[in-house]
DNA sequence: TAATTTAGCAACCAAATGGTTTCCTAAATT
DNA sequence: AATTTAGGAAACCATTTGGTTGCTAAATTA
């Protein structure tokens, strides 16, 4: 199976516990409650995650809180990089050409 | 089926078209010729793009040029955008100890 | 007009997903 | 010591994915 952060963000579930985790460390009992699904439904989406590095499991006595790895979400800002260039570049285009119309009708 | 941006870019095969086609519309052909697998299965991931609307296809005579849809990627950028949010205010707050620390090897 | 090229569509298949339920272990509580 | 609680592991299931091959239709070329 595929195991890299595109795959992990794929899911809305595990977009929602990468949301929720981002604010504070959790368990997978508190972040079940979230979800209209089993506790164990969530823990598979967590070892995935896991997995794929986006999160990290903290033991702490019985509970273990997942943290958010944010390191690993720079991944995708990386891979969107050379496309917000592109969007950027044509933005600034528009940019111009509506410059170029403003000094038309001012002329 | 989901049919959503993460969902287009969870495959890599799509990543790649996506990347070659950000250079310049191709056809089916053109792209399966980049790939190691069939021109119908590389047409299949067209289709889920298409249906994700992250790819316009262009009928040519016979060909159908396929271009990106450069707005649905931004999808991809403002869901990533309060996760950036963190990361800077991380990095800012580093920047913060870095000074203190200079400031205590002066005095 | 006949042959070729482009590309979508359908049927098929193995593997992966996303969920369920049941079971088990280890900590914490009583 | 017995019980409750947290949470992983396994078995199971339906659906989706990602690929294949074979077909057909339309446009182009000879």
């Amino acid at each position: 199976m595929r195991r890299d952060v595109f795959q992990a963000i794929a899911d809305p579930t595990r977009r929602a516990i990468i949301g929720l985790i981002a604010l504070q460390a959790m368990t997978p009992n508190a972040l079940a409650e979230h979800f209209d699904m089993s506790r164990q439904a969530v823990s598979k989406h967590l070892r995935i995650l896991t997995e794929c590095e986006l999160v990290k499991p903290e033991q702490q006595g019985r509970e273990i809180y997942y943290l958010l790895e944010m390191e690993k979400m720079k991944e995708v800002d990386q891979w969107l990089e050379p496309f917000r260039k592109i969007w950027v570049a044509r933005f600034d285009e528009l940019d111009g050409v509506l410059d170029r119309m403003k000094k038309k009708n001012k002329g």
